[in-house]
RNA sequence: GGACGGUUAGCUCAAUUGGCAGAGCAUCUCGCUUACAUCGAGAAGGUCGCAGGUUCGAGUCCUGCACCGUCCACCA
């Protein structure tokens, strides 16, 4: 028998309470985290390829939920094979202030305890308050990516409305504006009448829900029946459009009709457009250019009189008496009761209809015509730089054919690949992007106007817009009211966070980053805007690589919402079961763009998963000698490895190359089932089992050889796992004894070949 | 209206280039044996959504269908 001393102190069973937050400051002590420090202390070479990755940084509105969990694992894991296998590997932490998201949070707070809105606080004081929350959220954030582990380097911390980018939005703002890929004018936007601002196309949610279709003539004896979900709209018809081809209206193209809709005067042109289809309704559309996109591009093409009926508060405004400051619905009852009195009604059907509400606030969008800025996706500008393969510098090109060929060439790639269609598709439906918002949290446009004087009313424009930080230094210029679109901000992330606008060695080193691990829910808000931005505003790709990954689900496959009552707590499930076994729950089964189920059993079982560890490794550690000679056979590479350990250590490195391999392609849910079962039922149940009969009854080389294998096999395992439950296996690193030539830290210790 | 995904054991999901259908949880039986009862040994449980096709061989490739889900869309 041989001594077995060594594992007498650690207990049986692993508690990750006792571990993981002396581990974590181990780590951000070590400064590993941040890569100068990696190659001051030589764990790392200059000329080693870099690795780099933003965190998606997470809105300041609250507290990060199992979603972001599932994010920051995938992310943790990247980050820190890439450090052992020697890369100078860059992970920057920051968060984003979400600028609707978070207001509209602190306004409802403040409706809730001191019964106010931010107009009773004025701009100045209401920012104060969303500030502090901010700051609060953010702290609370900070808190719990250090609960789930990540290496992020510290010393690099980013925040969206920071001194640095604020610089970096400003000048983004003035450089798009100066290619003239910013403008501003009269568009119909997504007017949010309860947030009171404009939304944009991807912060509107459809629902589908019952409507009525009404079918009326305008007035007795006019020749055309219109059918719309919405009469009160029809207070600002300028216009019927039909199409060109259609025989019943064919006549009437041209035409002016004079006419009295419910007590207001009208007048109708009618125009042949061929988006109207001659089968639904009456073919015939009743063109209302203020309410309606489709009617608005109608109203363009055909030169129509826009009159606005509807104001922001989703009230008829006061040219349209008696129904002037009703709200919309009641004005519609009232029309369609007179419409029917005056049997002008001819049909009222229910239909399907899709409804449009602001993702935020919930508010129903009123389209309206509306005076804002706009990014324009489909202007021609020469591109400046000479750095793409794509286009060729001083070449006419477009946004959307910048955000199309980056990932059509093959500079950028999106995985799962299934995903480039859907981007693709997303590309071509793209509309000009509303970047304005009526709100005061978040990036002032940084844009000032002065009132004209009369002497000078030459209409230079440029004369009264500056587009720049600060204002000109002569008197009278005002800065504009509103605010950017959170995504502009967010859009230059990649390079913001590494000091853009300045020449930084970061940007140098470290960009393009290497990979952006995200969502698939946010492919357009964010992934899509941060193509656009890094190519016009750097001539550079943003990320040579976007990795997808699902939704976090309930049992069910329901969405988590707090709302619903389902949300797991990713902090509260890491205090139960351990920071590793909830990682490990997270990433095993979950293949790239699919989602996820989580429960509670899937984590209990990974919670076992880590136990088994640290028990295979109390055994390991009670079969190593305490005398150091002896121990130096086993750590040592003279000790041979015998016929059957030779075979499995064969195996095992066929099992090293194996997970290598998967997390290279981002198959990480492979990778740790994979090291699951080799660890469980290949280690423990077959070699420890096996080797048990060597080591305790098999001669002086048996019972080294034995021994050799298992300390190898589990070493090699806890560098292994290391990446997906980095707490445990650098506990146990810590407690092993070490071949020469080990690191301190399991963190930087070298991958295995 | 367009596109995408899913359908495999009671539940949640795997099966990387086509090669004997696998895990976890739950269930049943037995076992506290000197790493681990957060464990071990064993059992039961599957016409891989349906219908065709390609192939020596199909859960995997092709065609069609069904159901569930998701995203996109200016048919009022």
């Amino acid at each position: 028998m041989i001594k077995c001393g060594n594992m007498k102190n650690l207990a049986k069973n692993y508690d990750p309470r006792k571990v993981e937050k002396r581990i974590y400051s181990k780590w951000e002590k070590s400064g590993f985290f941040n890569p100068d420090v990696c190659l001051e202390r030589k764990k790392t070479t200059p000329r080693a390829p870099y690795f780099s990755m933003v965190l998606p940084p997470p809105n300041v509105t609250g507290v990060l939920h199992i979603g972001h969990a599932l994010g920051i694992t995938t992310e943790d894991i990247l980050t820190r094979f890439y450090r052992m296998k020697g890369r100078r590997t860059l992970w920057i932490p920051g968060t984003d202030h979400a600028a609707i998201a978070t207001q509209s949070k602190v306004e409802a707070l403040l409706e809730k305890q001191e019964k106010k809105n931010r107009h009773d606080l004025g701009r100045r004081e209401f920012l104060k308050r969303v500030n502090r929350f901010a700051a609060e959220s953010r702290s609370t954030i900070l808190g719990q990516l250090k609960k789930m582990g990540a290496s992020l380097d510290w010393s690099r911390e980013a925040y969206t409305l920071d001194k640095e980018r604020n610089k970096a939005v400003a000048t983004a703002f003035k450089k798009l504006y100066d290619l003239g890929l910013i403008y501003r004018g009269v568009r119909i936007v997504n007017w949010d009448p309860k947030g009171q601002t404009t939304v944009s196309d991807d912060e509107v949610n459809h629902e589908e829900t019952e409507g009525v279709l009404y079918t009326f003539y305008y007035e007795k004896g006019f020749p055309i029946p219109i059918a719309t979900t919405r009469p009160e709209t029809k207070l600002g018809d300028t216009a019927i459009a039909v199409n060109p081809k259609d025989g019943r209206y064919k006549k009437y193209i041209g035409k002016k009709f004079s006419v009295n809709f419910v007590g207001t005067p009208l007048i109708i042109k009618v125009v042949g457009d061929k988006a109207v289809n001659p089968s639904f309704g009456t073919g015939a559309l009743g063109v209302t250019p203020a309410h309606s996109l489709a009617d608005w591009g109608i109203a363009k093409r055909h030169n129509l009189e826009t009159k606005q009926v509807i104001n922001e508060y989703g009230k008829i405004n006061e040219n349209y008496p008696p129904f002037s400051g009703k709200k919309a619905k009641e004005a519609r009852k009232e029309i369609v009761e007179r419409l029917k009195k005056e049997n002008l009604l001819l049909r009222e059907e229910k239909i399907k209809q899709s409804i449009a509400k602001a993702e935020r606030t919930g508010g129903i969008i009123e389209p309206l015509p509306k005076l804002q800025w706009f990014i324009d996706v489909d202007k021609e500008f020469s591109f400046p730089y000479s750095t793409l393969s794509f286009v060729k510098k001083g070449e006419k090109t477009t946004l959307k054919k910048l955000m199309s060929l980056s990932v059509k060439k093959g500079w950028i790639s999106i995985v799962p690949k299934r995903f480039e269609k859907t981007y693709f598709h997303w590309i071509e439906n793209l509309h000009d992007w509303c970047i304005s918002r009526q709100i005061w949290f978040g990036h002032r446009i940084p844009v000032y106007y002065r009132k004209q004087k009369p002497q000078t009313e030459d209409h230079n424009q440029a004369d009264n817009i500056h587009v720049g930080e600060s204002p000109p230094e002569k008197e009278g210029w005002k800065q504009d009211p509103d605010t950017l679109d959170t995504w502009f901000s967010s859009g230059l992330w990649t390079f913001s966070t590494l000091g853009w606008p300045e020449k930084t060695k970061d940007l140098k080193n470290y960009h393009p980053t290497t990979v952006l691990a995200t969502g698939y829910d946010i492919l357009f808000f964010w992934v899509a805007r941060m193509i656009l931005m890094t190519t016009t505003l750097k001539g550079e790709i943003p990320f040579h690589c976007v990795y997808l990954h699902g939704i976090v689900r309930d049992e069910k496959g329901q969405k988590m919402s707090k709302s619903l009552g389902n949300a797991l707590d990713p902090v509260n499930l890491a205090e139960k079961y351990g920071t590793d076994a909830l990682r490990m729950s997270l990433i095993m089964g979950s293949a790239p763009g699919n989602d996820v189920k989580m429960s509670e059993s899937k984590i209990k079982a990974q919670k076992h998963f880590a136990n088994k560890i640290w028990n295979a490794s109390r055994f390991v550690l009670s079969i190593l000698p305490e005398n150091k000679k002896e121990l130096e056979k086993i750590t040592s590479k003279n000790t041979p490895l015998l016929g059957k350990d030779s075979l499995s250590y064969k195996n095992f490195s066929k099992h090293v190359k194996e997970v290598s391999k998967d997390i290279e392609n981002f198959r990480l849910y492979l990778a740790a089932e994979k090291l699951y079962h080799y660890f469980w039922h290949t280690f423990a149940d077959v070699i420890i089992e096996e080797s048990k009969q060597s080591i305790h009854e098999g001669r002086e080389e048996e019972r080294l050889s034995a021994s050799r294998n298992l300390y190898l096999q589990l070493i090699e395992q806890l560098k292994l796992l290391h990446p997906f439950m980095p707490f445990l296996t650098e506990e146990i690193w810590a407690i092993l004894p070490k071949s020469p030539g080990s690191e301190e830290f399991l963190l930087i210790e070298k991958w295995p070949q």
